[in-house]
DNA sequence: CAAATGCTGGACGTTGTGTACGATTATGGA
DNA sequence: TCCATAATCGTACACAACGTCCAGCATTTG
């Protein structure tokens, strides 16, 4: 059984690193700082984590579920780059959390985390259309690169625009350019 | 007129820094390596830059006017995105660099800088294609978002195709997605 | 040649990191 | 309920890197 001081830490740790990122950006939180914020000793930080990306990497992981859980099951044939619009909106329901990610170097990390998501989704719709394997890695690295670029572009600018709006634009880009093999 | 101890120093500091991103990597170089590496003087650093970061920066300023130097003039309707072959082509050339600046997070800060240079060519390709403002800014950021993502992926992956292979299908993926308003 | 400017190298204080350890407290199984 | 076990705490320590300062020496420019 799961000791309830270890699943009470972790979960004040990752909290408390998540507010601090959203109020001051990932760079400038501190391991002491987290600590702090979770009334949590540093000595017992370290004793579950080993360094503050360690810490921010778990965290992801429950990310990576929600996003993945998130999608379709069944590829339709019919609505390829089904993720895009539910991408979308969940960025736009989290989207404190999510601007404070997409900018700073911390972001980085989290970024190439929803990639690798992204990625594997992208691949499962592909492998049907484009057999040769080299084309479609091409086509995943490229649609998912332009898929996060706009992405937060529209974060940093504030997510003006609707999840709709935005999905319709880059299923029109997108979609058009996988026509050859459509 | 400019000292020419200032220009040799700056020159062995930016050098000394690329040299050793390509060692070790953008993040484990500190300051301190750099000056050993360039024979100067830490305080003579600070005296010039105010941190690593400000030496990158503003050593990127040169690979900027590379980039855009090596650009066609004028845009020519039947071939647009004319970037793409060149700046494979470019990091083709200078593999080892971009690999140690693509990994990482002083890669970040360096594929940020290309980035600027690439959304300005695009803009000015597709300005005349797409009136909208609004879609032609979403499509400037996809376009490079997506190239750059195939760019990364193909130096991570020891650039095993060559620079027109990764050209052609850019294009075709890239092209496609523009038929609307071509 | 002389004044101005740049370089040196070392000292200093600061911040954040990661480790170690004994004392204290909460937990889950007997 | 009780107790062995395991988690937490606080503190202290060593360390790496940062950024600043300054007095003395070297080089450049006019």
């Amino acid at each position: 059984m799961v000791d309830r001081r270890v699943a009470r830490t972790q979960a004040l740790l990752q909290r408390a690193h998540l507010s601090l990122i959203v109020e001051k950006g990932y760079d400038a939180v501190t391991v002491e700082d987290i600590c702090a914020a979770a009334n949590v000793g540093r000595s017992t930080f370290y004793a579950h984590f080993s360094s503050k990306e360690d810490l921010h990497r778990r965290g992801l992981g429950a990310l990576r579920q929600e996003l993945s859980a998130n999608q379709p099951a069944g590829v339709e044939p019919d609505h390829i780059l089904a993720f895009s619009l539910p991408m979308f909106e969940h960025a736009h329901a989290h989207i404190e959390l999510y601007r404070a990610l997409a900018s700073s170097r911390g972001g980085t990390i989290a970024i190439e985390s929803i990639r690798d998501v992204l990625r594997d989704l992208v691949r499962a719709e592909l492998t049907r259309l484009m057999p040769d394997r080299a084309a479609r890695e091409f086509a995943v690295q490229y649609l998912v690169g332009g898929f996060l670029a706009v992405l937060t572009w529209w974060l940093d600018g504030g997510a003006r625009s609707s999840p709709q709006e935005m999905d319709a634009r880059f299923q029109r880009l997108a979609q058009e350019g996988l026509r050859g093999w459509t």
